[in-house]
Order: C-alpha cells, then structure tokens, then sequence
DNA sequence: TTGTAGGCGTTATCAG
DNA sequence: CTGATAACGCCTACAA
C-alpha cells in the first residue's frame, strides 16, 4: 500500500539490501549507488515502515510517559518538557494517565511495556501496593524505568528527585525566623513526594521547637472548594494558625484567599511554583521543586541508556529546592 | 526473546493458527482448545508483539494528538481529556508539541503520520502557511485528522469547534448591557479561534453601535508581565477603558490586577474557564468553550472512522460557547 | 561493493 | 474445527 524498500530497489536495479544499507547509514555503500538510491528514495517520496523495523529492531523510539493528570498544571509542565527533552534526540513520546487510582498504577506501568517502548518515565506516580510494587520490578526487567520524584531502588530503575524535604525544612525555617508559631500544613496525597514534604514539615517544626498540633496538619482533596472550606472551618473553630504552608500552589491560592476573607494576613507558601502562584493575588511564594532540571536529566538518562555505552548511568539523582519569594512572604 | 505465539503453540499441541484465532476470538476453535490456550498463555504469561501485529493489520491502535504546548493550561486540559476518552476505546496517546512554530508545523503532522498512527487530532495548531497546509491535505489522504478549533475543510478532515465567535459577541452584549462603553481587547494569536474570537468581539462592537478604537484592541505575548505592561501603559498615555475582555484566562487574571492596581475596578471577562480564572482575585468571569465537548466529540469521530462502519460521520460539529459569571462580572 | 535468504511475530487465506 | 503457508517491510549475516 505504501512505498517500500522493494519498490526503490527495483526502480535502482540494486537489491533491497542495498537500499536497507543506505537507509541505515552503511559505508558499505559506493557513493555512486547511494547517491542513486537517496535520489530515487526522495522523488519516490519513500518513509520506512516503523513497524517493520520495530518487529526486527524491537524498538520504535518511543518512550512511554505516565503522570496522575495532565490536566494537573505541574504533570502538564513536566509532560510538555519531556517531550520537548524526548523529541531533541528523535524519541516520541506516548502518554498515559493514570488519574487518582492508587493502588492499581502498575497495571498502567504494565500496558506501556507491552507496546514495547524503549523506556518509561514516571512523574510522581505512586506504586503503593503490593502487586503495583511487583509488576513495577516485572517492568523494570524489561525495559529501564525512570522515576521522576519517587524511589524504589530497584534494578534497572532510576530515580531523578528533588529534595523537597529540606525545601520544606527551609519554609519553616524561614517562618519560624519570622516568629510564625502556629503554622497551618495543607497537602492532599502521600506520594512520595507528598510524603517528603510533610516530613520535612514536622522535621522543620521540631527543630524549630515549635509545638506540633495535629489539627494544623490537613489533609484535603486538590481542589479550590475544599480548601476554602477547611479555612472557613478552622476560623469557625477558632483554631489559631499564623502562616500557611501547602503541598501544592492550588491550596495556597485558595487558602490565602480564605484566610484574606477571614481577615487573616498572614504569610503563604506554595510549592511547585507554577503559574497559579503568579495568578493570585497577592502574589504567591512557592517552593520550586526544580522540575525543568528533573526533566533533563529524566531525557538524559535515556539517550544515555538507550545509546551504545550505558556505561555508567547514575541510579539516583538529586537536586534541591528553592524558596522563590513573592508577595505572600518576605523575608 | 519474549514468548511468542510458537511457543504457546508447541506447548498446546496446535498450530499458530489456532493460537492466534483464540487471541483474535474467533468463534471458529473448539470450547476445548480454547480453554487449555488460554490457560497456556497465562501460564507463560504471553503478551502479543505490538509491532508484529502492527506490520500486518497496518494498525497500532495509537491516534496522534498534536497542540501547541501541554504546559498550557488550556491544552493540558485538552489533552487530558482526549487521552481518557481514547484510552476507554483502547487507543493509545501519541503526543506532539509544536510550539509556537508558526508557518512550519507541517512538519509535524508529516512526522506523526510516518509513525503510521490510526488518526491525528489537532487542538488549535494553525497549520498557515501553504506548505503547511499541502503536508496536512497530503496527510489527511493517508489518515483522516480531526482538528478541534480549526477548519480546514478538506477532504478526510472532520473539524469539532465551538462557536466562539457568537459567544464572543454575547460577552459584548453582556457588557454594553451594562453601559460599558470602551471595552479593551487583549489577545496574543490569530489561530482559527483567536481570529474568531475578534471578529466576533469587533462584530458585537459594532451592532451595539461601540464606537471601534484600534488602541482598545492590543495584541501581546501570553504572559502575566507583558499583560500588566499593556495595562500601565495605557493606564500612563490616559487611555480609557471601562471593562476587558481577553482571549485567554492569562491576560484576564493579569489585566484584572494590574487595573485594580491603577484603581479601576471594572468587569473582567476571560477565555477559556480554566483554573486560572477560579484563581484570580476577584475570580474571573470566563466563556466556557465547551472543551469537554469538544474532545468528546473528536474521541467518538476517531472510534467511528477507524470501526467498521465509517459511513456517516460528520464533518463538522459544532458547539456553542457558554459564559461563566464570576465575580469580575455580574449582570 | 553487492545480492540472497532467513528471521522478526501476527494475521489471513487457503485447504483439509 | 484445524493446519500449512504466504504475506507484512525491514535488517543482517553469509556468500559471491
């Protein structure tokens, strides 16, 4: 139906393997006969059949890219810079979304590895349970799997993570240097990132020898309602809070305007310094967790891995986080 | 390398025939065999080979998805709305970003249908300049391609929008409703959307006798600094302006604030009602262009084209756009 | 430098 | 109901 290597072959009066050697950059080739075979490929309009090369090379080029929603502003962010990262060296991408179906993403991870792709990438995917865990390693068996703010250290897996915890650490640090006493902690899931976050929260809150109060540890589903909601009912309670810290810049924006309502200035922090923390008013400080820098060395480590020598490839890589200040907080 | 349909077939003591008629349920294998197929192959935990399935039925049940940045929010959305819908019908997601490439993203749709996908389905990617249009006609002749928000009207391309134009022309009314009299602009490109929704803006000017003044239409980058520039700017050359109107929730959320900063506070409408809006101070009045709609409907055109019966599938469908009032603007 | 032939894993078309 | 066998398009030893 379309243009194959028999039909140039045959226009060339050469043999398929010829024209297969020009197409794969073989110097076996002389220039005379390769000039020939390019010119007759291009008029001819001829695009190799990548299932065809895939069923002999068992490889398309394609990386498998799963996130919880894309629709989320912070997993669309990463999405769109690894496929620019993927695109550069040649790798399409396919995307999966798992949406908040904990407990059942390795049947997600599964799917992708039967389409055969050349790696996956995970952002912030949690694979909690015991069979998520298990078919997790069957992948990784298979194929590298690059976790993006995860870790589960095991063979053929490599995590690329961000220090979130010392970031957190640092917000309450710096809070606490303002005399924040009462410090209000919003977050909805205990991914691993999720988790971090809040350790690094009760870590900052001891070494700062504030007092822990589990009624200032909330935990509420991603949205703008439910997160006002949780304000207005504290303020009902009048249970005293006098700074915010969120897991996520969507509850920041929502509790700050809250509390503003409540007639509570008082200091905001988000975290993952997107665009929603420049859209509120005032404008929101964000922890960045350095997602253009995951994302790098995410398409990194799979050029690397999938290239001739994966000689050394780092199994964990780490960077840190940075309080990005605005106007819900200075110093 | 991996088990293959041999396998399971030397282990039943039948052919690969009857191996791959259980695995395509062909009514045509005896209770029997099927069952101790079956059960072979989840013993040896068989996954059929994409690519050679692939290679033969010319399929990989993959449909193309192609916009200009899943950073944005708009497309993200998008996005992840197409991917759900896809997915239910077992299709999986190819995705592309263009960028803001104009004049050169043929380029693009030429690469996706290389890559032999079943469809392609475009989110407001303007395909402009005449190259770009040849490598879209040319492509479509292979694959058909479903454009949301663009309409080109050739052969194998159905095309899903939202009348923007018309809800553009509401928002006016609804503003001159309301005595408004110098209604400001603010838009960044003339894709097929944006182009409708000026026209639609100039049109609804014009039949509520507003007087048109170039100034009050500004087109700018989409970003919150160049959007709050604009502001200051006419705000400083004394330009008057008693409401705006935007083509995206963006310029919305920064022109609302930079207003209220120069003390003008007036009705607001955006574009898009996406999360930016609900984030704002006050939260934005926005026209709902109908995104869940509209990715819908490109979901059940792909399942209908690429099913057995693909006779009679529209060419194009159209929603109308809804306007979502919020605190910005009241009636 | 070039050609021949076998293999990659499925599906589909024949006969039986 | 089942079994051979020919595509599908490309890559790559092995020969020439």
């Amino acid at each position: 139906m379309n243009i194959t290597i028999y039909d140039i072959a045959q226009k060339c009066n050469v043999s398929i393997a010829t024209v297969s050697r020009v197409l794969n950059g073989s110097t076996r080739v002389s220039e005379k006969t390769r000039a020939k075979v390019l010119q007759v490929m291009k008029e001819m309009g001829y695009k190799p059949n990548p299932f065809a090369r895939g069923l002999g090379l068992d490889s398309m080029k394609i990386v498998g890219v799963i996130c919880t929603d894309v629709a989320d502003i912070f997993y669309a962010h990463a999405v769109s810079l690894l496929e620019d990262g993927l695109r550069k060296h040649h790798f399409d991408v396919m995307l999966s979304n798992t949406g908040s179906d904990t407990g059942h993403n390795g049947k997600y991870i599964s799917a992708m590895a039967d389409k055969h792709v050349d790696a996956i990438i995970t952002i912030g995917t949690p694979f909690s349970s015991e069979s998520d865990v298990r078919q997790l390693c069957e992948t990784a068996r298979q194929i590298p799997v690059i976790t993006i703010n995860s870790d589960y250290h095991q063979p053929n897996m490599y995590s690329v993570v961000c220090n979130e915890k010392e970031g957190m650490k640092m917000v309450v640090a710096a809070l606490a240097a303002k005399n924040c006493q009462d410090i209000l902690y919003i977050y909805d899931s205990l991914t691993y990132s999720g988790r971090h976050k809040l350790d690094g929260f009760r870590q900052g809150i001891r070494e700062w020898r504030l007092t822990e109060k589990p009624e200032l540890i909330q935990q509420i589903p991603r949205t703008l309602e439910d997160t006002e909601a949780l304000i207005d009912r504290l303020a009902k309670a009048a249970i005293p809070f006098d700074a915010i810290v969120t897991s996520e810049d969507i509850f920041a924006v929502a509790a700050q305007r809250a509390a503003l309502r409540h007639g509570k200035n008082i200091p905001v922090i988000g975290c993952n310094n997107s665009i929603l923390a420049q859209c509120a008013t005032p404008t929101i400080t964000s922890l960045d967790n350095k997602l253009t820098s995951l994302c790098n060395a995410a398409v990194h480590i799979v050029t690397e891995l999938t290239g001739k020598e994966a000689d050394s490839v780092p199994v964990r890589t780490e960077f840190s986080a940075d309080l990005v200040e605005r106007e819900s907080f200075r110093r």
